[in-house]
Formats: structure tokens, C-alpha cells, sequence
DNA sequence: ATGAAAGCGCTAACAC
DNA sequence: GTGTTAGCGCTTTCAT
């Protein structure tokens, strides 16, 4: 079975027509006759014809295709994220071309492979990203957004559109909440070290404490996962006094820390509140009732793909920094 | 800015080569001397060089893609093997072209929207597919893999390669183990009625339960989500005499079931046995403690993967269903 | 409105 | 081993 695809060229023969009039029918906005396009679309539907993305790409130097960079999906937040991310780019029309990176990867690699599909833009949701890099998809006009984190090299601001959530704010909110329901020994329970969202809620949360006139009552890392947020609260559970309250980087570690908490036979949210962040869907599970800081996914994936489409209908604007708010959603993990 | 890409004739003319030397240099497995190779390379790399992946795709008719068709990221279970996947198919220096179908979606649109991509393949881990479709795929040449689906239409089956988990096989080991620790009333939770995987534990449920002389101990429908599960066990709950066991179709709605137990009062599994299917990671969460059936999800991926280049090197090979066992994980959501 | 012709950036014969 | 020459399937002038 030695098939051969379809080409424009066949359709025109069928049709009686030259290849440039069935390459008109298909493009949108073109000037054909409406007899031309029936006979041009009678005999692509018989043939099964589908115009050729690549060579179409080749001479409009635009595909559709948007690299998405993604990893981490264990955390829930993550393929909530991704998914709307990608319904929302088919709806525009793009079509996300995926890279995974794995946990503390680096995307540089793995954009320059995609780079060489002649992207229309690149969206980061995870990974990290060398200025130079950025510079680099800057330079051959490829747009490059930032979802929910900043580039590698500090400083580089304004050089490529990003969007995030008010990550301090909601540190803010948090602790103005805890310290105002009377709680004074608040903990932290830390995500990856490395993440612009852990720096961001960390130094935040420090300093909405010390306004106060407090100290953090302990810090742990728990790298962001289930299993490290249990561990870390268990650490966490070893000093004495014991806090009052742990406000854990994201909402899988609460989640850990909950059950930490439980184990240990303490009363939740009697003895010890606990406040995450993310608003992932278990944290609303009755097991959990977790109080958390939830992130306005929708915001963050429209804001991101205008970002997007702007930059790619005007190379030249200046990279914008989007923040969204964030807002406390109050259940049963924390006396406030 | 008015960036013009840099092409192989700019690395040739910088190089003091020809044109071709520049691609035989970038393409594996071709003659040039060491000489040249060191010359390009320079000059390659001075430029910024990177091969157009479209315009070798349109001769080499490969471009490295891979359309795999995702949805439904909100279960657990599928973000977990689509991560896999991804990178099992970056390792194998193919590029996934995502395609996201809605819940009850069908993805035949889309994938004749991906295929003007000329991808190399096309791997289904969510949507369904009509037969139509699948023959279109394989007249162009494109091979399909199913992942944990049949065919939309039944009955054409040994058109393209499939594997997934021994659903049977699963929900067998479920009910024999139940009903030898004594269970004789035992419910199903379904998951959607329209699925593969669904009717395949469904039937084999039937079937087990009848080797023993029993029926179902009622039968409700939670959709494979959260809440589904939830109101499917509540449901379940308003019957007398109770169940003494409910078989979950996917782990999630069992855990919705196991909050749902919870809230009514009931000790689990003292006075009633839950069972799920996947081994997502919450089923382990010490909250939960699911006993369930585990998918070997490594073993999916790697046949899903092994299957699509095994027929992309040999077009004619006759289709193959692959069936992974499911292995019974005791934790302690069942008296067994 | 339509056809002819010229490429887009690359690989693959084909000679040398 | 290397340059020259054809295209891959398409869009886009340029005439008409």
C-alpha cells in the first residue's frame, strides 16, 4: 500500500483548475470565484485533501504551532493549568507543541529543539530559562511568556512578557489572617528552594511576620510535594513549643502536612491552623477542608495567551508583567 | 529589529562550503570530512544556525511529530501517564503535538486538524475515534495507537495497534478477593458509560459476581470523578441492607465514595469495604489508604510507544492489542 | 478572477 | 567527499 498523499496539484487536476486556485480557496481572505471554490472544494472533499501545514509554514513563516513548556504534572495544580492552557491556544487556533521538563530541568535544550519548528511563540509553565536563551527567541521573533515565574538570571525583567499571581499578596493575606485570629508561632513550610514562587511567598510571609514585630516559629523545605510537606511538618512537630499555625508554598504540601498533623493526633484547626496555596480541587475534599490562597487559573491562561497574540501582532511592544490577585478561600484547615 | 532567519546557505557562505555540505553536516548517517564538518560547525554556530525542521520534513516526509490527544487532566490518572508518555517520546526524539478533547469529546476533528501537520503518528489516550477516522490515518500512512480505548464503532478492532490494562482481569481479582474475605454484598460505582474501560470492568464485575451465585448489590454511575463517586456512594448508601463492599471503576470516585462513608458514619472497612482501580497517589494518602488495582503505567507508555515505531518502520505489520496485567495493592480500605 | 512562475529552506540523487 | 541540480507542497507576485 503505497500511499501517496494528496496534494494541491492533484485537486487542481480534478478540478480542472490551476494548483495557485485551490491554494486560493484554502486561504482565508483570498479572491476566487465562488464557481472556482465549489469545484475546488467538490474535489478536495473527493480526494481527501488537507492542505500541507509545513510547506504553508515554510512560506508564511507562521505554523500555529506554540511550544508549551510543561513538568511536575504530579502536582495537581500543574495539569489544571496545562489543560486550560491548551483548550484555550485551540481555541485561538495554535496548536501546543509540548516539552517536558523534568523537576529543577533547565527548558534551554528542549527550546532550542523546538525552536526548529519554526514556532510562533513559546509559553513557560514550568522549567527555568537562561536569559540568554530568552534573548536568543527574542532575536529570531520568537514571543516567549512566562507563566508563574521569572527568567533564570535576576535583572532580566522587561525583557519578556510574564504573568503570575500576586504571590506576596497572598503571603500577606495569609498572615494577616493567622496573626489577626490570634495566631502568633506561624511556620513555613517551603517549596523548591529554587522557584520563583517560593522566594516571592517566602519573603513575602517573612515580612508581613516582622511587621508584626514576629519570627517565623520554624521553616522546613518540602519541595513542593505531598510527601515533603508530611515530612516537613513532622520536622516541624519536633520543636517545642509547637507552632501555631504552618503556612505551607503550595497546597499538595498542606495536604502532606495535614496528614502529618493528624498522625500525630493533634486537633486541626483547634491546635494548630494550616493554610496552603493554590486551590487545587482535593484541597476542597472533605478530608482536607484546606484553607488555602486560590490562584485565578482562568486569568492567568487568558492573560497569558494575549500576551501572546499581542506580541505576535507587534514584535516591538515592550514585555508587560502581568500579576493577578489571588483570593482567601476559607475552610476548615485554619482558625481565622 | 528585522530579523531574517539564518538558513544552511548562510552557513555555506560563511563556511566557504556549498550549501549541501551544510546539510550533510546536519543530517546523521552522511559523508562529509571532518574538514568541512569543523567548518560548518564554526560557522554554524557563529550564525545562531539551526535547521528548519519544516522544510526537512517536507522532504524527508518525517517531521518527529507525534499527535497524542489528551483530556480529562482533572483525574489524576491521566496527567501521570500523559507525563510519562511525553517523555518517554522526547527520549525517543519525537515531539508531542497535543490535541485536547473536552470530557465526552471526540476527537476526529482534531485530528484531521493535526494531521496537516504531517505528523508521524498518533497516540489516544482520551476522546474517542471513530472508525472512519482510523482508516483515514492508516490511508496516509499515519499509524494510530490506542491507549486504554477501543474503537469507537466495535467490531474493528485489528485496524490499529491498542494496548491497555486487563480492565477483566482487574475487577476479577477485585470481586474474588472480596467475596473470599466473606463480602456477598457488593456494589458498583461506574465510571462513564460510554467508555472502554468502563464497560470492560463493568461486565467482568457481572461475571465474577455471578460464578458465585450473586448480583450486584446495586449498581450507580459516578462518571470517573470526585463528586461523581460521592453522590454515587450516597446514593448507595439510601439502599437496605447496605452494601458490604462497593467496587469503584477508578480510584478517584472511590475516594469520593470513602468521604462519602465517612460523613454517613461508616467504619471502613469494618463495616464496609471500598475498592477503586489506577493506584493514583492519593489512593496511598494515609487519609485514604485505598486498596485498589494498580496500572502499570511504565508498561503502557512503553508499549504505546514500542507499537508506534514499530509500525512506523514497517507499515503493513498487522495490528496488535497488548493487554497489561493489573496487580491488586491491599492497603486498608478492604477487609481482605 | 485566474494561471504561470518564482521561490520558502531543505534533502537527495547525480555527477565528478 | 563535494558541488550541482531537482524538487518537497505550498503561497505569492506578476501578468493577463
Amino acid at each position: 500500500m503505497v500511499e501517496r498523499k494528496v496534494t494541491s496539484v492533484d485537486v487542481a487536476r480534478r478540478a480542472g483548475v490551476s494548483q495557485s486556485a485551490v491554494s486560493r480557496t484554502f486561504t482565508p481572505g483570498a479572491s476566487v470565484s465562488v464557481a472556482t471554490r465549489e469545484k475546488v472544494l467538490a474535489a478536495a472533499q473527493a480526494l481527501g485533501y488537507r492542505p500541507n501545514m509545513l510547506a504553508r509554514g515554510l512560506i508564511t513563516r507562521t505554523t500555529g504551532l506554540v511550544g508549551v513548556v510543561v513538568g511536575d504534572l504530579g502536582n495537581p495544580y500543574h495539569p489544571i493549568l496545562f489543560e486550560s492552557l491548551a483548550s484555550r491556544l485551540q481555541d485561538r487556533g495554535k496548536r501546543p507543541l509540548l516539552v517536558h521538563v523534568p523537576p529543577q530541568g533547565t527548558a534551554d535544550a528542549a527550546v532550542f529543539e523546538v525552536l526548529q519548528y519554526q514556532i510562533d511563540g513559546i509559553i513557560l509553565v514550568a522549567g527555568s530559562f537562561a536569559e540568554a536563551t530568552a534573548r536568543e527567541c527574542l532575536a529570531i521573533g520568537t514571543p516567549v511568556v512566562l507563566v508563574g515565574r521569572g527568567i533564570g538570571d535576576e535583572g532580566a525583567e522587561k525583557l519578556v512578557d510574564t504573568v503570575s499571581s500576586d504571590n506576596a499578596g497572598g503571603a500577606r493575606l495569609a498572615v494577616e489572617a493567622l496573626v489577626a485570629a490570634g495566631h502568633r508561632r506561624i511556620a513555613f513550610i517551603a517549596g523548591r528552594r529554587d522557584t520563583h514562587s517560593n522566594s516571592e511567598r517566602h519573603s513575602a510571609f517573612l515580612q508581613a511576620l516582622a511587621r508584626h514585630g514576629l519570627e517565623p516559629a520554624g521553616e522546613e523545605e518540602g519541595s513542593y510535594s505531598y510527601e515533603g510537606g508530611r515530612a516537613a511538618a513532622q520536622r516541624l512537630l519536633a520543636r517545642s513549643p509547637l507552632p501555631e499555625a504552618l503556612f505551607c508554598a503550595n497546597d499538595l504540601m498542606a495536604l502532606g502536612a495535614l496528614d502529618a498533623l493528624r498522625a500525630a493526633g493533634l486537633d486541626v484547626p483547634g491546635e494548630i491552623s494550616v493554610v496552603g496555596f493554590d486551590d487545587i480541587p482535593m484541597a476542597a475534599w472533605p478530608a482536607y477542608e484546606l484553607t488555602t490562597l486560590r490562584q485565578d487559573v482562568d486569568g492567568i491562561v487568558t492573560h497569558a495567551v494575549d500576551l501572546l497574540e499581542a506580541r505576535l501582532s507587534d514584535h516591538g511592544r515592550t514585555a508587560e508583567q502581568v500579576i493577578l490577585d489571588v483570593t482567601l478561600v476559607k475552610r476548615n484547615s485554619a482558625r481565622l
